[in-house]
DNA sequence: TAACTAATTACGTAATTAAGCAAATAATAC
DNA sequence: GTATTATTTGCTTAATTACGTAATTAGTTA
């Protein structure tokens, strides 16, 4: 990543957005305990099938959950254990930004 | 991120979200090597300098960035080195999923 | 004070995206 | 073959987003 080659910045950017979506976050959560169809990732993502089928296609395209239809349903699960590297990753991050906030929040009101 | 509060899904979308345009990925990587003005980074970006000051403002809301008036100029910097961490697996990521996607061409053109 | 430069913000526009819904495709069972 | 269930895709719509441009704010210097 040092000396950013141009065009790789948009697939970089690409990836990212592939992972800026709750669904398909709450889809890659799920997969985390192992293999799902779709009709039940659907049920439960509170969402449609047809809604989470396009979601598993892009999550397909970025190599980051693998398509396999058994019988009549189509089973997908993870393809690159990473990704859950980069969401704790950001997790952290996220909670680093939230104490952040918490204390210039308290530096204004400082009467307890 | 084990088991998925329900709103936090949307925080790490957002936060992803930052990260999935290229010219913020760009001024990410400008600002690895020290802190820049808006005008600089305009320039080094390609862009304008009313765009750039979008961007490093969602980025300063995200806490990746942090903003410094001196004089005539406002210098930004990086808050939080651990987003390198992030691009580089994502950039290790996409580098096996191009792997993959090379590979499988070539199973289909097996002629030499 | 006025003039000047840097940065930010407001506003309009074009393009992207996720969803709802219906239609189409795939695979099995009868 | 038909019927049935699961998945995918086409089409439309509403919302979001990044940009260009112009106006505004902030800080310096004369």
């Amino acid at each position: 990543m040092e000396n950013l080659p141009p065009e790789a910045l948009q697939d970089v950017a690409t990836y990212f957005q592939a992972l800026s979506e709750p669904t398909r976050l709450h889809i890659l959560n799920i997969l985390r305990e192992g293999e799902r169809n779709v009709g039940d990732l659907a049920q439960l993502c509170g969402s449609t099938a047809a809604n989470v089928s396009r979601h598993l296609s892009l999550l397909t395209k970025h190599g980051m959950v693998v398509r396999e239809s058994r019988g009549t349903s189509v089973y997908y699960r993870i393809a690159d254990e990473s990704i859950y590297a980069l969401c704790d990753l950001v997790c952290g991050n996220i909670a680093r930004q939230m104490e952040r906030a918490h204390k210039a929040r308290q530096a204004f009101q400082a009467n307890a």
